[in-house]
DNA sequence: AATTATGTTTTGTCCAGGACAATTTAAGGA
DNA sequence: TCCTTAAATTGTCCTGGACAAAACATAATT
């Protein structure tokens, strides 16, 4: 069950690093060191996939890979987390031990204990301070516990899925707006977290908003198509922090040129924490700046 | 506007043929035949791009591509679809105009009309007959529509997306079974449809059935974690049309070894249609013959 | 005529090793 | 300390060759 070997495909499939870099690391760094198959094919043991996974996990915390694949599995375990944006972890509403119980029905892979507590908490703090201060911070705390190992990716998956069935539950129950703002809600083509834009639907609806969500992976110019043919007053992107920064600012200004003219382009989520202030977009850093926006 | 160039992984993006495939076929047939960059890189004019989509349609109809990629423009567009499955067209439950007009208000970008006709239609049907007599046939016809031009990207999307939270709503709405038999849901990494899955779902759950879904894209490795997590009896896996059908049988085949001893494998959707029976897993066509493969 | 066996062509994927631009890091200077 | 410049790192793309699996065509057998 464990000696199971993988080709290159299996390996980019499942590691998500590509057949180039698979070979090109290989050549400089001698790591991954396959095996071969009789026709000189790479055969990836299981060992060294899940040692690429890790890499491939502590790169996305920073790291570089020169220097992970020097060190050995010990050394790579016990390394430190490395976030070089050092912004001063901001108060949240809620404690981490709270939302750390909250996450433990998902650990013990029991679903409907954890809907069962969550809509408790919605019952509790209304839609609103759900939204921003259960889930929102509760999102960003499985992706810190995934980053760290701390959470699997099918117990992630698992998160995702039913919290999106929650906020579509929540925003079904809210009363159309058909006169309301039209805001259109999407992400770019390499994009796929649709969370954060469920939630930001759930806020901006609340606040008397006409979304209309188009969930992710959209090309830009059927980004520009849909503005144009559903009439809408902003174009919303949502960008998650996993997302390569460099290429979003490019993005945006490539985007604001195919839009209608007239037309609001916003961008959100925790991939654009820190970019510099671009003419003609707006950046909405946080649910409560999307109310705000809303106004203007 | 249409003078935009794509580089070779925006077009692999876009047209699902790899990197290798495109240079190959550039090599043998001529065709496609980028311009390059200042570097020497391929840079695709929208036009080879949108042949290129539509030599990967006749494809998939069983065409092949050395064949495909000597004719001209006009005889492409006038081929015949050629299926070598000589089914004999299985006769719907619902006509093709009747498809057409449900999806009328999606091509007037009318979300509200397409929602209330919907939900008119499973009030009328029961929810096993609108998945299997409404969704299930619209949804191919959406795939056709867009494999034909017929209908854009961001309204597919928007019909998918509309679709969804239809078939959520309505699973919702399904009361709990939690002794009926435990079955996982999930796609694998490159397969990004999951309607076709929600669809299960909803007649899974109508059977009885305990479904645990955990959306698309799951590393093989994780869907065997996953299935022992979750002490599931069944992991049903969906492939769409769009799906390389050679790559099928070789994952399914990785992931039965993967996989807890006793637990079944599952693959259904368009993309498995006719491949050859494999020990071990079970091939399921249609909706109908998952709710027998359940009774098993 | 239908089926089976055998040879041929087609086609996708993989390989090696080189190159370059974009980014990040290091070094130097004000 | 900050800014500028040089060096190192890293991902992606390139060419052209090779091979196995699949699809197809042909011949032989039942």
């Amino acid at each position: 069950m464990n000696n199971i070997t993988y080709n290159i495909a299996a390996v980019e499939r499942d590691t998500g690093l590509s057949k180039d870099v698979l070979r090109v690391w290989e050549r400089r760094y001698g790591f991954p060191q396959p095996e071969r198959d009789s026709n000189g094919d790479r055969l990836y043991p299981t060992a060294q996939v899940e040692r690429l996974r890790l890499v491939r996990r502590l790169m996305d915390q920073g790291h570089r890979p020169g220097k992970l694949l020097a060190l050995s599995d010990e050394e790579l375990a016990t390394l430190p987390s490395r976030h070089k944006t050092d912004k001063p972890e901001e108060p949240t509403a809620i404690a981490e031990t709270e939302l750390d119980e909250l996450l433990e029905p998902i650990r013990r892979h029991h679903a409907a204990d954890f809907m069962m507590a969550m809509q408790q908490r919605l019952a509790r703090q209304g839609m609103l301070g759900f939204v921003e201060d259960t889930i929102a911070p509760l999102t960003e705390f499985v992706g810190k516990a995934w980053e760290s190992g701390a959470i699997k990716v099918f117990e992630e998956h698992l998160y995702t899925e039913l919290t999106k069935r929650l906020l579509r539950q929540a925003i079904a129950t809210l009363p159309a707006r058909p006169q309301g703002r039209r805001i259109l809600l999407t992400t770019v083509p390499d994009e796929r977290h649709a969370l954060g834009l469920l939630m930001v639907e759930a806020v901006l609806t609340i606040e008397g908003a006409h979304c209309i969500q188009l969930g992710p992976q959209m090309p830009l110019i059927e980004i520009a198509r849909a503005a144009a043919a559903h009439q809408v007053e902003v174009v919303a992107l949502s960008f998650s922090s996993a997302f390569p920064q460099r290429q979003i600012t490019g993005l945006l200004q490539q985007l604001e040129t195919l839009l209608p003219a007239g037309v609001e382009l916003w961008a959100g989520g925790a991939g654009i924490a820190n970019l510099p202030d671009t003419p003609g977009i707006r950046f909405v850093t946080t649910l409560a700046s999307a109310r705000q926006a809303l106004d203007a």
